[in-house]
DNA sequence: GTCTATAAAATGATAGAC
DNA sequence: GTCTATCATTTTATAGAC
């Protein structure tokens, strides 16, 4: 057998900074908090991740499963869209601790690469003509704001309504954005 | 005279402060980073303002001339509040820090209050019926994402992109979401 | 009001025994 | 691979002389 019994340690300590770098954010959380959730200790985290920052960008990531997903009609997409992005439980938490890190130039690179592939690229597939790509992303800040007002501003109004009443209300205006009647 | 030496020492340190906190957030923006441009030193800096997050919420804030600079036909608000929001360059710096601060609950109940104030607001008082709130707040979250997009995430061809491009089709963008044409 | 000196605590990371 | 002990640094905040 090749496998050695760290491969748990190591496991172990991946999930407690994935669960704990969600929870609580980049700053937040100290090696230590992570070696003890994962009845470890700090030496063994920086052994096998080198630094926090590092155990940090390899445990925050997001992917989008862009083609099964929104395999629907084109003008059902904008809500959609919401729904699958507010629906997504993994999502709150890992934005949030990139948002709230950004200020470390790693983690906004990463933030850059997830908001990229996440949101400018799904609707820029969606779109076409010489301005396709100015459009996407215009689009994908206004996805972007909805995120950030819910999770990093916390409006409380927007917090407590119904969620299905935003994906209809946010979807139907990302719709027209993308749909563009003038 | 009423006036003491210490109010301009006071001064100092708040000028400092501001400046720091702008520029490099809450975290990364020490109580001796400030006492040094300030020319003064950190006990001095705790004596006047207490702490270092008090003095962050004494120098955090920003507000909105509404009535005077939204004297526009309200077909024209949405690009002229987009036009608005990013020529005002104190705004980039203090949202930038409060963003990255707002893992703090402190920071965070600053951050809403000017959110509450710089996008619902003006936008509410331009908008009725029943559902006026909620579609206010909607597109508050709108305006946040350009906000987001450009100075949080920083999409590169985004911040690329001509100023006058962005407010124009951004502006438009908003004016649609605000007249709701069905 | 001002400042030097320092307290008190927390942090990321390392050395070296096992 | 693992762990104890600890280094080295940085942080906010305070005590007390002037």
């Amino acid at each position: 057998m090749v496998r050695r019994t760290g491969e748990a340690t190591r496991e172990e300590i991946r999930t407690a900074a994935t669960h704990l770098f969600r929870e609580r954010g980049f700053a937040r959380t100290s090696v230590r908090d992570i070696a003890a959730l994962a009845s470890s200790n700090p030496a063994l985290v920086i052994r096998h991740f080198g630094t926090k920052e590092l155990l940090f960008l390899e445990t925050m990531h997001l992917t989008i499963d862009d083609e099964p997903l929104f395999d629907v009609p084109m003008e059902q997409f904008g809500e959609r869209f919401i729904e699958v992005l507010l629906a997504d439980d993994d999502i709150r938490g890992v934005y949030l601790a990139l948002v709230r890190g950004s200020n470390e130039p790693q983690i906004r690179t990463r933030l850059q690469d997830i908001h990229e592939k996440m949101f400018v690229g799904p609707v820029r597939a969606r779109l076409a003509g010489p301005d396709a790509d100015i459009r996407a992303r215009l689009a994908a800040a206004v996805v972007g704001g909805l995120l950030y007002v819910l999770w990093v501003v916390g409006d409380e109004a927007l917090v407590a309504a119904e969620p299905r009443e935003l994906v209809v209300r946010y979807g139907a205006l990302l719709q027209q954005v993308l749909t563009e009647r003038h």
